[in-house]
DNA sequence: CAGGAGGGGCTTTTT
DNA sequence: GCCCCTCCTG
């Protein structure tokens, strides 16, 4: 098979492995994407493997298309293998099993901000003080707790133990999961019912999983039970790499695979074939200071290369300023805008940027910092989609019940829910018995029948319509659309045009998934993430944070805000588990150019609004070896 | 009882 | 800049 001569030995050995676990400690560039592709590719083409056993895991949906695409390349087919990450793999499963755990398949899965309003429910019935505890604590203990697998029981505390309680009893009740319930619920789906267990064992026969450095404790458990029958387990990863600690992933998942197959071949991918040796020499020199990591040397046969540049800025305007005049100089040099990427530390940056590069007509997209699903106009249509799924998803319901304005406001919907806590109904079969709550006044019983008649419709609408058709309908009927139209200010103008765009991106969807329920579309669109949508094109500058750099490469890197309490951020500076992490952080970014790399910091900087403080130099920059610096510099630095 | 206007608080990283 | 809370009006 010719595409084996693609390959260095050490990834050919990767490759044609037949049996068994595999541990691939793959080095920044080093060609894991690659190595992976070319198994299953292999696996497949000597009949190893049939397409549906094969399951692929990445860490974003992006690269599980980016994976798919490859291997269809390579193929010809790419179907009926999984390719998906971890939580759309579990929201599968889920879905052909969930009357085993008493959830309907109709179930809604919720972000963050629904998480969050579920919290204040849960500390307004609890009569708690939102000073007391704010509802984002209890989230990320909650969030933690499910990482983790832990046993309820063993919470210590109280006020997070009862909340927990309430938190899962109402999604629950409104049956719906959270983003790590998906991983949760089907461990424990596994673990209960072996069944079931055994069917995915027997069809998943090889599993790889990519970004393993990543994983939480849960993902780890569930990789294990899927593959304990057939252990062709393939985990491919780098420590060096691990930026998600605090999103509960645990970096002795990689270390510890050892222990835990201790049958497992592994191979060591150390040559890299992105960056120039200037580039990996600075990367190197920065997160060899860490403690907690395998030892390894990561070298290339690339050029020398250009060396650093570096820029002591003013400020923040100062630093964006030189970006933009760098930016320039390199698109004079024939550089593609698109070959070009700003990095920085937290979202909030992206701003004095896109000022700068619009007042220097740099065409740029940032990515992440406003999610497109996670804007308010668009929730809302999506709230509406949700309950005519799922009626009992009451977070959805409380969200447009008065959107667009029915007069149905807060003092009414109290009422409606207590009559329901009463009776133990849902706050949808609360709706449906308006009549009976003696508090409510005839005028606005009318307008909540009015408001139930119009979903019910919705929902006899489901079945005929087309996917576009029927949102196209609710946007229309339920007046949201007409309630936007009025384009008073700029907000509501932009507002519109972005659930026209939404109207789109449906029709394309449908176009690419003719048999797509709206089920499907919710499942999807749920899990998917900024870094998803995102088209590289050759004409516009990339903005984004160095966690959503991870996985990507770019020939012209700028890593800017290189400031004590920046890089590495104020919150992570005491504690060593995670200072490192922060170095590895800027080591991903640095790791991400191909061919030159800026490195920039600002003197001073407004942390919000007006308030400016004076910074240090990030003590990271301080152990990247002097010699890879430009001589020539833009100012005095004091090293 | 709904809803708009105005004021004060806080901002890490995200599937 | 965004969200949440409070206060006032109709």
């Amino acid at each position: 098979m010719d595409l084996l001569s693609d390959l260095n030995p050490e990834q050919r050995k990767a490759v044609t492995i037949q049996r068994g676990p595999i541990l691939i400690l793959a080095g920044a560039g080093s060609g894991k994407t690659r190595v992976i592709t070319y198994r299953i590719a292999y696996l497949l083409h000597k009949k190893y493997a049939k397409p549906e056993n094969i399951l692929a895991i990445t860490f974003t949906n992006k690269a599980a298309d980016e994976m798919r695409t490859r291997i269809f390349k390579l193929l010809g087919d790419s179907h009926r293998m999984w390719i998906r990450t971890f939580h759309s793999t579990c929201a599968r499963i889920l879905r052909e099993t969930s009357e085993r755990i008493g959830i309907t398949r109709n179930f809604t899965i919720y972000d963050e901000h629904d998480q969050l309003s579920l919290i204040k429910d849960c500390l307004h019935d609890c009569n708690i003080d939102t000073k007391a505890i704010t509802p984002a604590t209890v989230l990320s203990c909650i969030n933690k707790i499910k990482q983790n697998l832990a046993s309820s029981d063993h919470i210590d505390d109280e006020l997070i133990r009862v909340l927990y309680k309430q938190y899962n009893k109402k999604l629950g009740d409104y049956n719906a999961v959270d983003f790590d319930d998906l991983i949760l619920k089907t461990v424990e789906l596994f673990r209960t019912d072996e069944n079931v267990l055994m069917r995915y064992q027997n069809r998943f026969k090889y599993i790889l999983v990519d970004e393993y450095q990543d994983t939480n404790r849960a993902q780890y458990e569930l990789t294990k039970l899927l593959a304990a029958k057939h252990r062709n387990l393939c985990v491919v990863g780098d420590d060096d790499q691990s930026i998600y600690s605090w999103r509960g992933a645990e970096i002795k998942n990689i270390l510890d695979f050892e222990k835990d197959f201790p049958d497992a071949v592994v191979i060591k991918l150390e040559q890299n074939y992105r960056s120039t040796k200037t580039i990996l020499k600075a990367a190197s020199g920065v997160v060899e200071n860490n403690e907690y990591r395998k030892p390894k040397i990561l070298w290339c046969d690339n050029d020398v290369g250009e060396r650093l540049e570096v820029f002591e800025a003013v400020d923040a305007y100062n630093e964006a300023a030189y970006v933009a005049r760098k930016i320039m100089e390199l698109k004079l040099q024939d550089f593609n805008l698109g070959d070009i990427a700003v990095f920085y530390r937290i979202n909030y940056q992206s701003r004095v940027f896109e000022e700068c590069f619009i007042k220097y007509q740099i065409p740029y997209e940032v990515i992440g910092s406003l999610k497109f699903y996670e804007r308010a106009e668009i929730k809302n249509v999506l709230a509406y989609l949700k309950v005519v799924t799922n009626p009992r998803d009451s977070v959805s319901l409380k969200r447009i019940i008065n959107i667009p304005s029915r007069k149905i406001g807060y003092t009414t919907i109290e009422k409606v829910l207590s009559y329901g806590k009463e009776h133990n109904l849902t706050l949808y079969e609360s709706l449906l018995q308006i009549e009976k709550i003696t508090s409510i006044d005839r005028k606005t019983k009318k307008r909540i029948q009015d408001f139930v008649a119009m979903i019910n419709g919705f929902i006899e609408l489901s079945d005929t319509l087309s996917l576009y058709e029927f949102v196209l309908e609710i946007v229309k009927d339920s007046g949201y659309l007409e309630s936007l139209a009025q384009e008073k200010t700029e907000r509501e103008y932009i507002r519109r045009k972005n659930v026209e765009e939404l109207l789109i991106s449906i029709k394309d969807y449908a176009k690419e998934y003719p048999d797509a329920t709206l089920r499907d579309y919710l499942a999807d669109v749920s899990l998917r993430s900024e870094i998803d949508e995102w088209n590289a094109t050759d004409e516009r500058v990339n903005l984004m944070t160095l966690h959503n750099a991870k996985g990507l490469e770019f020939d012209i890197v700028f890593i800017t805000g290189l400031e004590d309490g920046l890089i590495p951020h104020y919150k992570s500076q005491y504690e060593l588990k995670q200072y490192e992490e922060e170095r590895r952080l800027l080591y991903v970014g640095i790791t991400r150019a191909r061919k030159k790399l800026f490195l920039t910091f600002a003197r001073q900087r407004d942390l919000f609004r007006g308030d400016f403080t004076y910074t240090t130099l990030s003590p990271f920059f301080r152990e990247i070896p002097v010699d890879v610096f430009a001589t020539t510099m833009e100012s005095g630095l004091e090293m």
